[in-house]
DNA sequence: GTAATAGTGTCTTTCAGACAGTATGAC
DNA sequence: GTCATACTGTCTGAAAGACACTATTAC
């Protein structure tokens, strides 16, 4: 109870935008040979009167970024998932780190934002966009290593703990094998059981044991716990965008429907199907006709703005989003 | 960046329950005259391995309470909103507490559990039981006095910034006045707006300032920002009903459709639809009947249990709820 | 004309929400 | 029988999901 070994509180700021209908995520080098990092710093209470406001500093400092919209996802404690590299630095006398994700959507300007820093997010999550089609290294190297995972541990006869999940079944669940659904918003869960079986190099960096050759490496990997936030924080908007207009922190002022269309399904790695997504973004009352046209290409496309108004009219305005098209 | 001013990380368990058609909470005293507060204390990462066992601990020791189903909230980190009572303690010497909010949800056992300290929810909270009727308070108390605070700031002429709602639209949009619904989910917004409004007795207490003889103290205070976490809690698991079968944490093995029904009304806090609920319930696979039959009172009723296998057959299995009945 | 992109009309199926009814026990 | 509680059948209207179709530009 006392004497308490000193704790930092780190605070990391996954900044989403989309880029030529790519999701693109801040992050940058920490040095030579070293892995990309997140805006992040640990949260001085001297300095910030709220965790948020540190959150912002670090965005403004490391970042040069003005943030927006800010919500916070998730604070991780566990002991040892928080390495930058294998190297041995994170002894037990070194100050615990406890870190406190948050999520910041913005634009990308043509000028304003330096767009260098931004990442093609799914590079780290190659098997979460199904845009064009079922992800390839899902069939050719996800699903086989799982099930050779699975097939270790035998010790799944019974049911031990009754709320404990087997290996098997968590596989189901969130892949979506065994005639079950893949759920998009499960991101987190996906990363987090490719992580226990070893699939992404965070794994066996964690375990402080070399990566066998032949093991996979799905995915680019991240500093830190970077990219188990990252995860959370793509989970947690692609969840938010039915039931919050989120998307349109994303948004120039004036675009075109194809434009939106477009911009969801980046982030929720899922085709939708077009005229039920112009029904629901008009006639939810999101977005209004600004009068003026685009011409680009083939027939001109009108232009609209965001509903601001739609938040004071609706308690949940979102794109309730069904599949495919 | 360095010399940083220690700080301690507060984990505070609202551990939730429903009780004779209430929701209760587990609760204690820290004091003659002190209020309420829950079960917490300072995360000791030498001796807890993650933040949530280091929450159990705390659970364990302080209320004996082995929990079972437990998730994170939120982590609140603004200076000035933990003071348990008006006392000079919180100095700038002092660290600076951050802390993690959980939610554990339990059944109370006939004897297993001690029921004397879960007390009823919404005493902290009497504006958002909507079982019987639209609670008086809320049109006798609550929007009286919101009115009258949202015309002192004759500031919301125009709009400066873009984004932050008026006094008026905040009131309009948590509390359902001008023609908008009341979303039962809203539970944290509803108690930061009446902190804001100086119309809960945690306002004047971290403001240091004596509570007017004539202001509002709307509900029962507790200790520190417990009542914050509890507001979040609630607001979360109503939210969380819709789509995940977590009401069966708190169910006993078998029950009838009525039990589960009440105990569902009693969290969100409204009346639901009887005949929609059941069919939801049936169709939805959420449970299966024992065979076995109830007798108290008129007709006896089927006995069900929880479906456990819905778990992995449905991404999103929950009782989505509509209103009254 | 063709290619390319933008936009519409309407059908079907599902399901939430509500109506009013019937069933089985205690007394 | 009455009272109390448990349970069911069925209608309606909204909206999700999908079909195929038309419109306007550039070339």
């Amino acid at each position: 109870m006392t004497s308490l070994q000193p704790i930092e509180i780190n605070l990391t700021a996954v900044v989403m935008a989309v880029h030529q209908d790519q999701p693109v995520v801040y992050a940058s080098s920490l040095g030579d040979n070293l892995p990309l990092g997140l805006p992040s710093g640990p949260f001085d209470p001297v300095n910030h009167r709220t965790l948020e406001l540190g959150l912002r500093g670090f965005a403004q400092d490391q970042a040069g970024l003005d943030l927006d919209y800010v919500e916070q996802l998730y604070t991780f404690g566990d002991r040892g998932r928080n390495l930058i590299d294998a190297s041995p630095s994170d002894g037990f006398g070194a100050p615990h780190i406890v870190s406190i994700g948050y999520l910041a959507l913005t634009r990308i300007f043509p000028g304003a934002t330096e767009r260098t820093n931004f990442q093609p997010l799914y590079t780290s999550f190659p098997w979460e966009d199904w845009r064009g089609s079922r992800p390839a290294v899902l069939d050719r190297d996800i699903l086989p290593a799982l099930a050779r995972w699975s097939e270790e541990a035998e010790t799944d006869t019974g049911n031990p703990d009754r709320r404990a999940l087997s290996r098997r079944e968590r596989i189901a669940l969130h892949f979506g094998t065994e005639g079950l659904p893949f759920d998009e918003e499960k991101v987190l869960e996906r990363y987090e059981l490719l992580y226990d079986a070893g699939l992404v190099e965070e794994g066996s960096r964690d375990r402080r044991k070399p990566t066998p050759v032949a093991a996979l490496k799905l995915g680019k990997a991240m500093a830190f716990d970077h990219r188990r936030i990252l995860a959370t924080a793509l989970g947690r908007i692609r969840g938010k965008l039915k039931y919050r207009p989120v998307i349109f922190e994303m948004m120039p002022e004036s675009f075109t429907l194809t434009d939106l269309q477009r911009k969801v399904e980046a982030i929720s790695g899922q085709h939708l199907h077009k005229q039920n997504f112009r029904r629901l973004v008009e006639t939810g009352g999101l977005v209004e006709s600004t009068g003026e046209q685009t011409n680009t290409g083939g027939r001109p496309a009108a232009l609209f703005r965001f509903r601001r108004e739609v938040l004071t009219e609706r308690p949940a305005p979102g794109l309730r989003l069904g599949r495919s098209g």
